[in-house]
DNA sequence: TAGATTGTTAATCGATTAACAATC
DNA sequence: TAGATTGTTAATCGATTAACAATC
């Protein structure tokens, strides 16, 4: 019964999206021979704080060698296993629309724990295809097949007006994670996880802080002489 | 020269990124006839604190109206100005995968300031045909087509192996901001935009706080009787 | 006017950064 | 051993939340 008691808080959010950088550059100092990687290297890379690379790293439980580092497959092996990319998450994807199509083509995912299992469209034409091997299915045996196959995680890729009725579909056959794409708040009871990707999100700040520097640089242009 | 002085920092990133939230919902409550809207309502909505709504649309410069609220059309127009996207940023896409493809496909991004002019790819089976009215050209056009343009973003499709080797050549073409998409850390010249779309990152998240879920659950089903 | 809502100033909280001891 | 690197404890910084005065 070692270490019960309160369980203490989860990790940072802000650590947690840093991790999947951590595996990206690791993964390619795989392939070449060095062995291990200290967190100095590592924030260098990737234009972190050393300090906090090592904190992030922590988090995963795994402990580094003074002097040396961190032994790159077990550092690898521990960052997969906080974000549970060592297991296979069996998912279903609603709406086989480009975006649908790119996430169901993009076989990279099964390297980071998505098992995408079939897509569901209601568009006749699109079931009964195939596309990357998953089969399209009409979308009105979503609910029976999340029941059967106990299947955990939802992938949206509907249109906006769509999304709230199929979440609510999907929650209601004991969805427990929905990955959004749709660029709309869903409200479902509030330990079903959502974890929404917003496009619009990321350009956003790109937009603003292009218009800002590009304002900044025009006006040094005229005070600057 | 009134408020001239030290340029106080930016908008905080975590205001930026709930920036496309309000409007997504805003652009919903233009449908209704509803024209002013509270801080509160939005909170409701989206989940979030009434406090933290205030704070956050007044960044954009906006002034509310007492027990009325604000207007929602001017709202929108502010966040949408905040953001930039009441201009059309023009851009070039590289790499015309299912990604890609998807992303030239989606009309609706003339609404979030983004205006897609080209895509460029070095497979000669893609370069000629044209996707929602965009030509996909060679790559060895792309940096004298910046060039000539005066492209400003750039949005990186491109497999991890080939986005360090395009984003160098659009950065020396003068590409300002890069929407990278590619699963790999980009280094350049510091002052340029860099904004990383990983879709690991958010699928992170999400498969994190399941396993964390799901274990919780089951703890819970032995301590619990 | 009374009451709802904004907007500002202050308090709290949590993440980042710094300082430094421990270790191989 | 000396030196590089980890890991812990403390300080700083910035975002969120709270308190409250201003306004229509």
């Amino acid at each position: 019964m070692e270490k019960a008691g309160k369980h203490i808080g989860g990790i940072p959010e802000p650590t947690l999206r840093r991790l999947p950088k951590y595996i990206d550059l690791l993964k390619e100092l795989q392939k070449t021979k060095i062995k291990y990687v200290s967190s100095n290297f590592i924030a260098d890379k990737l234009n972190l704080d050393s300090i906090q690379v090592r904190k992030d790293l922590a988090v995963t439980g795994i402990i580094g060698k003074p002097k040396l580092g961190f032994d790159l497959d077990e550092l690898i092996r521990s960052l997969n296993h906080t974000l549970n990319w060592d297991n296979l998450n069996d998912a279903f994807l609603v709406g086989v629309g480009s975006l649908g199509s790119a996430i169901i083509g993009y076989s990279a995912f099964s390297s980071y724990g998505l098992n995408i299992v079939a897509a569901f469209d209601n568009d006749p034409q699109k079931v009964k295809k195939t596309i990357n091997g998953i089969e399209i299915l009409p979308v009105t045996k979503l609910a029976e097949m999340i029941r059967r196959m106990k299947i955990n995680i939802g992938i949206l890729t509907v249109p906006a007006e769509s999304a709230q009725a199929i979440a609510e579909e999907m929650v209601e056959a004991g969805i427990k994670a929905i990955w959004n794409f749709a660029p709309i708040h869903l409200s479902v009871n509030k330990d079903v996880i959502i974890e929404n990707l917003l496009l619009t999100q990321s350009l956003g700040l790109l937009t603003h802080k292009l218009s800002a520097k590009l304002k900044k640089d025009s006006m040094l242009m005229f005070t600057n002489h």
